[in-house]
DNA sequence: TGCAAGTTTGCACTGTGCGCAATTTTGAGC
DNA sequence: GCTCAAAATTGCGCACAGTGCAAACTTGCA
């Protein structure tokens, strides 16, 4: 969320520093980022939530205790950059969309091109990792808090700067609560199953979320069905932007 | 959020709440409860977040340490209890709504019903006191979540047990992003300010976002009234200024 | 090659969170 | 009133989180 060092594109530095300056010393930090959080989740993975500490991650991946806390403020922190990886892919791909597309539409897109084995099986195996555990689930939901911001900002440049802030602080957590919602249902529903079939039930999932809050969650009587197939895409009753 | 057993610390409600185990015992474990909680909340004023410990809540008590963890798993836990305060009366108001209404318009009135002083005044204090700070965001964050839970639960049992959770999920979130966002734009456009003035912003924000989030967000600078006739919630008044 | 800047590490210290057992308080029955 | 068991409080110890600091080490550039 906070030390996601890669995509801080912000102020001072250019666009195209980012891109083509992989010094050595960049190079040795990311290496040693990722296998500090590579090592963090290979430890929840075998132990378990909360059965493991900082030191045990440290010595997996083979740095000092102390070098762990010069890279993540918290053992939560290291396993929330997987997380992290996973909204800025998104995030990556709703900026992509075209301007004249919906909100809706675009956060749509960006989360169905997610859906796939590679992007979404770090995401599912945290989500079901740490269900039952406040401190992580906290990191997940600080996560997605950081996105939301995210969108607010590129819904406000597409939008413009006149565009009113409750218009789009509104928008962009209920998007977000919707992609939440179908993350969440998915796994209830099917757990940690990255099959096909099982990431099609996903996909759907994301579609019907967006479309119900396209729709303004009018009718209950509708959301009985499970009818995968009705629906297209985003609603109509907004398609004029 | 968790040990939201007696949930009002102020005086007037006793009445109504404890019905049930009034035992001499239980009120002097509530009492204790809440005069931690007040300890915290002042220390968080006078001090300033991350400029106390809770040792020092536990001194202002007047109870040890070790006491302070059998009713509070951490510090910030104290002070979201504050947060949980708001959500819980949120909640009652919610549950209380005529089961014909939409669920939108039963959370719109559940949360205007807050916009008064009493309410509102300590969850106010809490959201300035907390925008800066990590781990009191996070239990932010939480408090929110737990009433998404809650709100899903009182739909469901409003709307049947057939209805999809996909919805529920969407729809319950959704709500909770648009009152997060509500108080959030309030709060940046107000700061804690608890005139009657600014309090009758927060309740047009509450009602324009939920306006917004009936109308699926259609395009915002367009008066547009009847998306559909499915959508007869929550009048579009977000055409006020 | 040498040096300045950047990185890692050990050390020390404060604070958290919780298990445990001793101690005190409480409330109900006698 | 008195007694006693249940419940609450407290002190203590322990493992672990996080952070400042300075010493050691590595990297890149002149």
């Amino acid at each position: 969320m906070t030390q996601t060092s890669s995509q801080d594109a912000t102020a001072e530095s250019l666009t195209l520093a980012e891109t083509s300056a992989p010094s050595r010393r960049e190079l040795n930090k990311a290496a040693t980022r990722s296998s500090i959080a590579s090592a963090a989740l290979d430890l929840l993975r075998s132990n378990g939530p909360g059965n493991f500490t900082v030191e045990d991650i440290a010595a997996t991946a083979g740095v000092s205790r102390r070098t762990f806390f010069n890279y993540f403020p918290s053992l939560e922190a290291a396993l929330a950059s997987v997380a992290d990886g996973f909204m800025d892919h998104a995030l990556e791909q709703f900026r992509l969309r075209p301007a004249e597309e919906s909100i809706l539409e675009s956060a749509q897109a960006a989360l169905m091109a997610l859906a796939d084995p590679m992007s979404v099986a770090p995401m599912a195996e945290l989500f079901s990792l740490t269900q039952d555990n406040r401190q992580l689930a906290r990191s997940e939901l600080e996560a997605w808090e950081h996105c939301t911001a995210q969108i607010i900002d590129a819904a406000r440049s597409r939008l413009g700067e006149g565009i009113s802030e409750l218009y789009l602080h509104a928008l962009a957590g209920s998007v977000i609560s919707c992609g939440k919602a179908a993350m969440t249902v998915w796994f209830i529903e099917r757990g940690p199953d990255l099959s096909a079939e099982s990431l099609a039930v996903l996909r759907q999932h994301l579609i019907d979320a967006m479309g119900l809050l396209g729709a303004g969650f009018a009718p209950p009587s509708n959301a009985f069905s499970t009818a995968t197939t009705a629906s297209p895409s985003v609603p109509t009753t907004k398609d004029r932007f």
